[in-house]
DNA sequence: TATTGTTATACTCTATAACTATA
DNA sequence: TATAGTTATAGAGTATAACAATA
């Protein structure tokens, strides 16, 4: 699923420079993640709770996980003090999980040292380079542009 | 490490964009991958070898794994008849891992439906957009540009 | 009955340590 | 001695199935 960077052959094609950009990015949080302990899907959980509180099955339906999955992953978590649960008073069947003030400082610290492990790549842009690339990056999550220039919808 | 995509608040910067993008891409190919029973890792692995054969140990380098990770997955992936390992003739030590006509034929099925998977998101872009976004992902990859302006070397 | 979570089980992924074989 | 791989072991991530509690 990854191209040879090395060849300069004819012309790579946008899905091989996804993928080869998202292994990339991937292997620098697995590296970071790793030493602190963390894996990949850890360090995702702790990033999602760092602003909000979540019940276990919507994070599950959120990171595409199975709800036994979630479990393990918050018994991990919470055993380590970086996420605790809390009974919900709606209702009795919910769970809510959240960070507590280490997971928080973690995530933060962890923040931090991605922006820093980017720099040398994101610094290869011009500034306007890199609002083109955000924003062409948003384009293609579908992330609407802040001035919709939507053009005549389809039917 | 996750922004919430629906809050259109300030601006979002590169990281975050990179970011997810990164995890949409992975989240493609996992669930693409689960359809075949096939890791992630597992997906990486037969898309190096898919054009080229290669030594455990610079597989194992190259994915940024230990060597004995690399026995167990050429192992579970062999006993599916997806690869295969040689003796090197030239150094007894070495053992040469490459895809089987088998692995070949579900590593190519897989790209297909990648792009097709990814063609939703692709198809947002003008032929413009998707040709710049390539150029920005390969700058930012380091990959320098067919032509190459390099600048006087440090000292 | 349906939903939310947890637990038991099994398999894959991963690294460390100890080992074998070759150089 | 050093290098290339494998094996044994252990812990984390994952899903399926069975279960308990609540709605």
């Amino acid at each position: 699923m990854q191209q040879d960077p090395a060849k300069d052959g004819p012309k790579e094609t946008l899905e091989d420079a996804l993928v080869r950009t998202s292994y990339h990015v991937m292997g620098i949080l697995t590296r970071l993640g790793a030493e602190h302990d963390l894996s990949l899907t850890q360090l995702r959980v702790l990033g999602i709770l760092r602003d909000r509180r979540g019940r276990m099955s919507d994070l599950a339906a959120h990171l595409g996980l199975d709800k036994s999955t979630m479990s393990g992953l918050v018994d991990r978590a919470e055993r380590r003090g970086l996420l605790a649960r809390d009974k919900n008073p709606q209702d009795g069947r919910v769970v809510d999980v959240f960070a507590t003030p280490a997971g928080l400082e973690l995530i933060h610290r962890l923040l931090m040292e991605f922006r820093r492990e980017m720099a040398p790549a994101t610094e290869r842009l011009t500034p306007e380079q890199r609002d083109q690339l955000t924003r062409l990056l948003e384009l293609f999550l579908e992330k609407p542009p802040a001035a919709p220039v939507r053009p005549a919808r389809p039917r």
